[in-house]
DNA sequence: TCTGGGGTCCTAGGACCC
DNA sequence: TCTGGGGTCCTAGGACCC
């Protein structure tokens, strides 16, 4: 019996959590901002039939929102990660493997039954999800992941929001991948269909049908992986367990440029001890620290620098890596410089179970353990009570360039206070 | 004035070794 | 004048994803 790939996902996931804990703004026009209100990236099905394009400037369509009345919501991270959760933890109950893709992605497998028909099964998972989860999700079917991409996708755009697609029952599918353009293919980018497109390839199907050699010679076993798997030749595997982490990095936009040593002191401040903390979360360590800072990328005098430290013993201490951070800030800083933004990220993790004990003598080693239980200290008083409730002295944020968030509901399914409260009439 | 953030994979080329 | 060849490992950067 032939196993099926489903790729799920939620329609407009982040519109789609705030129009669930705000039943005010239900049905209606919204659209989500990026960090620092910087961007639209989500939009409620409503406001994408007004117009409103995706990945725009905020400030570019500020007004015509307004004067549509679509309401605004800064991204509210904490919500959105708590019901893709829910959402996940429902779907593992109905599927054989599932692989957790994004915040509002999954691929699944299941047995094809004897009909081979998964209609009444996708049908009633999606009802079971909305009815539980309280967001409307979308159903592709297909031999390969590609292919389960674009079932979606039909489900979507073509089939009108039918909600469910299975292009594994079509025998030909030709009449289907001819719909589908170059550029709405999993795996190929801007590049890659500019290229395809000089050499008159247009859409699935006429990739699907390249010669393996023309594909291979420019993009190698990526491009040659897109085509069989548009073939129905399953190359790109469903992972149940989600790889470790390489790297963690953790960057933000400003509210206004800085310019001083000292407010960049204090944002990469910030940034180390949330990227140090997510590092003990995962029971890692890192070897290697990377501090990097820009100027707005459209101005004319762009100017960006970053500088990286490899560590001799691999640490998740908060301590150790904010230490060298800061000599790193020293490092990239220039004055004069209108800085928009920094991040840090952490490369060459390892597992936290193979910790090399060796250098250190008895002096060393006592100091290490006093360090690794204040982290200790510090994440347990997070967790339990809000974030940032104990920082370190350099992260103490004076001045106002921390990320806008004009627009934040301030709802979550995470704090009994803000449980919408419903009245019955 | 205002343009997000966090990832992975692949490849080419340099460094180094025998 | 003439300056090997093959292997591994690492890194930076491109391309792509949501």
């Amino acid at each position: 019996m032939s196993k099926a790939i489903i790729q799920i996902d939620a329609n407009n996931f982040y519109a789609s959590c705030e129009q669930m804990i705000d039943p005010s703004i239900k049905g209606k026009a919204i659209v989500v901002l990026s960090n620092n209100d910087g961007c639209i990236i989500a939009r409620s099905s409503e406001a994408r039939k007004m117009g409103i394009p995706m990945g725009q400037p905020y400030y570019k369509f500020k007004n015509k929102l307004k004067q549509l009345n679509i309401k605004v919501r800064s991204s509210n991270y904490e919500l959105y990660g708590d019901m893709s959760n829910r959402l996940m933890e429902l779907l593992k109950k109905h599927c054989e493997e599932l692989e957790i893709y994004s915040i509002d992605e999954a691929f699944a497998t299941i047995k094809r039954p004897k009909d081979k028909c998964l209609y009444h099964w996708g049908k009633d998972l999606r009802a079971l999800v909305y009815q539980n989860i309280g967001i409307p999700i979308s159903i592709g079917i297909g031999e390969t992941k590609v292919l389960s991409k674009i079932s979606n996708h039909i489900a979507k755009k073509i089939h009108k929001n039918s909600g469910i697609f299975d292009i594994g029952i079509i025998e030909n599918k030709d009449h289907y991948l001819n719909q589908i353009k170059v550029d709405q293919i999993w795996g190929v980018g801007k590049r890659m269909s500019a290229w395809l497109k000089d050499r008159g390839i247009t859409n699935a199907k006429e990739l699907r049908d390249i010669s393996s050699v023309q594909i291979r010679a420019q993009y190698g076993i990526v491009g040659i992986r897109i085509k069989n798997e548009l073939k129905g030749n399953s190359c790109i595997t469903i992972k149940e367990k989600p790889p470790a982490r390489k790297e963690i990095c953790v960057s933000r936009s400003f509210a206004y440029p800085i310019d001083s040593l000292e407010e960049l002191n204090q944002a990469i401040s910030q940034y180390v001890l949330i990227a140090s903390s997510k590092l003990r979360k995962h029971n890692q360590l890192s070897s290697a620290i990377t501090i990097f800072t820009t100027t707005n990328i459209y101005s004319k005098d762009f100017y960006k620098s970053e500088a990286t430290k490899k560590l001799k013993i691999a640490t998740s201490n908060s301590a150790i890596i904010l230490k060298q951070s800061l000599s790193l800030t020293k490092k990239i800083f220039k004055p004069y410089k209108n800085l928009i933004k920094a991040g840090i990220i952490l490369h060459k993790l390892q597992s936290n179970n193979y910790k090399q004990n060796i250098l250190f003598n008895e002096g060393n080693r006592q100091k290490e353990l006093h360090l690794e239980r204040l982290d200790k200290i510090i994440d347990n008083i997070n967790k339990r009570n809000k974030k940032n409730t104990l920082n370190w002295g350099s992260s103490i944020i004076k001045k106002d360039w921390t990320p806008r968030r004009d627009n934040l509901s301030y709802l979550s399914t995470t704090t009994l206070e803000s449980i919408p409260t419903v009245f019955a009439n």
